[in-house]
DNA sequence: ACAGGAAATGTAACCTTTTTCAATTAAATC
DNA sequence: GATTTAATTGAAAAAGGTTACATTTCCTGT
């Protein structure tokens, strides 16, 4: 009580030819005779056959589809990655399966489990720290990966990111030239290798070069979201941090809605830039200093990426750096 | 060179079964014994056999998998239903394909009609319009679908929402107690029912029960960003408006800091009310007054509705309207 | 020990394409 | 006009599962 849908079979019966045939012109095989051609497309047009992409991708072993694992589609700054990542994708035919992670190891490990099963020809991966685990997973299944926004010392699967050591080195730099000396860090766990590895290393750097000490207390580890961002802010007090690097938006406001909530004077009494440009940057005031990174261009260079990776061309170098600025707006002087 | 994936055949031989046993202890089916069970299970292990869902979808015509069209990951309003949605999706096996439209017609029948050759279980759809082209594909396939945050007069599909007339008058409602009697309303495009039909006419009853005339110039059509916060902000002066009901938090953000950059005092010298309640009403500074629409469980709901409908479970209702409130914040008296 | 029914397992068809590889047809060469 | 060669087309074998139906095995009760 089903056969409604018309596959392939009743197109080379309707048109008097092979299904291998149908195929063909369906797949826009060049040895086909126009007329034929013509014949079998008027059938196709007529029952309005649409291939199963299914079945097509059992025989064909691809399924044009590429599995996106990412910790939050609600953070802006992923979504913004998500989106480059969707265009470009879409561009090269592929589709997206997209898979929330909340940067938890067990579901990233799980997801990916159902993203391969589901036979991806690739996997953008989003978040921050890459387990063995994950490792091992990545480099027994045979689809390339390529991470984005997301670092990983080891190397063995390509990526797309800009320097954070040196854009963060840079912010500091930025505050320290504006007078301060007492400047926080606030990221997430130093575990992550792009905060404990990359953008803390960077923070020290900048200290040195300044010949400011290191104090552990303005050395902050926060979840990143906007409400834990009063809590943050009097931690700040607490320490006496005139200036801080916050590594994350939403947190980033958080942090700023608090101490103007509190009266302080921005960037007057205090000065704060973040680090990823997310619209969110634009809509607070005072405007937010920020490191500017490419979002968009991140998702959709990673995506490029990956159809190059798909396709086994040769790649020149499997981990790109975009570049970045910094933009000094009303969080700073 | 490449036969490196193990199939259920070789579990099968392993174990020393047929398959269709393998298939049974894969797919959890009671009629195997324990102890056929435990070997196949140990096989399983061993091998790291995992089946092929593509395969399994061609066999079973069930991808476990629903195609999400969502007008921009980017804008916060879809990116909360859209995380709503997944993870009930996950919650009841099921993976999302997520697709960008920008709203855009023709993107949007063209992205449905990859999502039906993929051969997704069910459709979630979001947008602000279903075109006639849209309402013919919806049922020309028997595939699920369910509008979530999206309203089609119609009612051929399912629809998760809150009442937008309904809605927009308690807004309007409450900026006539404050005493305004020149309130704007700002929303997209008024071919889209949600707009043009709803929200317009809520509006519209709350100015006749205040016996204020309905006022052309006071009500705008804008695109949803951040950047034409100003020009309508301009728009706004001009026409003389003293408060605003806007249906996009974005934009609303948009035209709160362009009021506030110019130096007017909100709530005192304007009043806005905004509609989505995402993140950014909290954001802001003063905070945003709004309607406090379930985003999450817009999209939550709206998921589960089509695990119903792809289950051909009996539907008590396939419209379903969540209760939403009024959240008078900062940008209100 | 044996019939009868339930439980467990196996057989083989089916799902819809792609993709060899072989067969046929058309075009080209002399 | 007979061959060769090139261009089209078709037959059938995958691809990796699910599932209806048939068959075998296992218990019970007598």
């Amino acid at each position: 009580m089903d056969r409604q849908t018309i596959t392939i079979y009743d197109v080379a019966r309707e048109a008097g030819v092979s299904m291998a045939t149908v195929s063909r012109v369906v797949n826009g095989n060049p040895n086909v005779k126009p007329t034929t051609r013509k014949k079998v497309l008027d059938v196709i047009d007529r029952l309005d056959y649409r291939p199963n992409a299914v079945a097509r991708g059992l025989a064909s072993k691809k399924t044009t589809t590429v599995g996106v694992i990412i910790p939050d589609v609600t953070n802006l700054y992923f979504s913004s990655l998500a989106r480059g990542i969707d265009d470009i994708a879409t561009m090269y035919k592929y589709n997206i399966i997209l898979a929330n992670s909340d940067e938890n190891e067990q579901k990233e490990v799980q997801v990916l489990n159902t993203l391969l099963a589901k036979q991806v020809d690739g996997v953008i991966f989003m978040g921050n720290k890459i387990t063995d685990e994950l490792r091992a997973e990545f480099s027994r299944s045979r689809t390339p990966v390529v991470l984005a926004g997301t670092v990983d010392p080891d190397e063995q699967v390509g990526s797309v990111n800009i320097d954070y050591e040196a854009a963060t080195e840079d912010s500091v730099d930025m505050l320290v030239g504006n007078g301060h000396s007492k400047i926080a860090f606030i990221s997430e766990s130093h575990d992550e290798p792009i905060n404990g590895q990359y953008r803390l290393n960077g923070y020290k750097k900048a200290l040195e070069k300044a010949s400011i000490s290191y104090n552990d207390d303005l050395v902050l580890q926060s979840e990143y979201t906007y409400k834990v961002g009063e809590a943050v802010f009097e931690q700040l007090k607490k320490a006496g941090a005139t200036a801080a690097v916050v590594s994350d938006d939403e947190l980033a406001v958080g942090i700023l809605n608090a101490a103007l909530d509190r009266g302080v004077s921005i960037p007057e009494d205090f000065e704060l830039i973040t680090s990823n440009n997310s619209k969110l940057t634009a809509m607070t005031r005072p405007q937010m200093s920020t490191v500017v990174q490419p979002l968009y261009d991140i998702g959709a260079v990673a995506m490029r990426l990956l159809t190059k990776l798909m396709n086994k061309e040769e790649i020149d170098e499997k981990t790109v750096k975009l570049p970045y600025t910094i933009d000094a707006k009303g969080t700073t002087k």
